[in-house]
DNA sequence: ATGACGGTGTGGCACCGA
């Protein structure tokens, strides 16, 4: 099984993109998208459909805004964190079935943060313990579970860029780490690093100062998996060249493959 | 040091992203 997240920053631009994406790679079961940017009439569900998808979709206008892409229908799905009351649209989660098991696939969009010292970062950090809660009730009904999305959250140096340039900045800041430790902690995996990987691997480049091109990036858009999907898991890498296309996303996606 | 790029909105720029 394969399942892939990609933060698109704006549905309605890179809706192209995505369709040629899923066209090449076949093979994936499940995608979570971020930054649809789209309100829900105006999600595309048609053109998703024609390409042989089911969707499941939740938009606001202007920000944030996921969807849960994939092959077998999505039960029981859970639109932003259950027990928190949120008006951004940030998280979305459906089972799958995929090679005859059940698969909790969450897909989110965590909040940026802007400042350390911003209301903002307030709002990112009560949004991460409601996260935790909330995710403790998913992994005790779901064995097989995967989250995935935009984390906003670099978990170590090695996935930044410049990290002398970054300390007071969020992103990289110690209470940030901590909650995606906490992550770790409960029981999830953060797939990438199960693997030797490349040294500046990012999934994220700032569109300014030829970011991509001298490669000063992030790695914040993350897969962990619970420790039923562990031992499956077979390789995680970043899809790197759809940062090269014209008008790409400022964001790769990232994919797992699970065997088991 | 700042802004730079790209997207959205109902715009003539401001805002937000990370």
């Amino acid at each position: 099984m394969k399942f892939a997240t990609w933060n698109v920053n704006s549905l309605a631009v890179r809706l192209p993109q995505l369709l040629d994406w899923l066209a090449a790679n076949p093979d994936i079961d499940a995608v979570v998208l971020q930054e649809t940017k789209l309100t829900d009439d105006k999600f595309p569900t048609m053109e998703i459909g024609a390409a042989g998808y089911q969707v499941q979709w939740f938009g606001q206008k202007t920000y944030n805004g996921v969807a849960l892409i994939s092959k077998t229908v999505a039960k029981d799905v859970v639109k932003n964190i259950v027990g928190y009351a949120d008006e951004q649209a940030r998280v979305i989660a459906g089972t799958v079935t995929v090679d005859g098991s059940e698969v909790r696939v969450i897909g989110a969009y965590f909040p940026n943060g802007q400042a350390l010292d911003s209301d903002k970062f307030v709002y990112k950090m009560a949004w991460l313990d409601s996260l935790r809660v909330w995710l403790a009730e998913e992994m005790k009904a779901h064995e097989k579970l995967v989250i995935m999305g935009d984390f906003n959250i670099a978990p170590e140096d090695q996935d930044v860029y410049d990290p002398a340039a970054f300390v007071g900045q969020t992103h990289t800041s110690p209470q940030e780490r901590a909650h995606f430790q906490a992550l770790i902690d409960m029981g999830l995996t953060d797939a990438y690093r199960m693997f030797e990987q490349a040294p500046k691997s990012y999934s994220w480049w700032d569109y300014r100062m030829l970011g991509f091109q001298k490669n000063k990036g992030l790695r914040i858009d993350h897969i962990l998996v619970s420790n039923a999907l562990k031992p499956g898991v077979r390789s995680c890498v970043i899809d790197r060249p759809m940062r090269k296309l014209p008008k790409p996303s400022d964001h790769a996606p990232v994919i797992v493959e699970i065997s088991g």
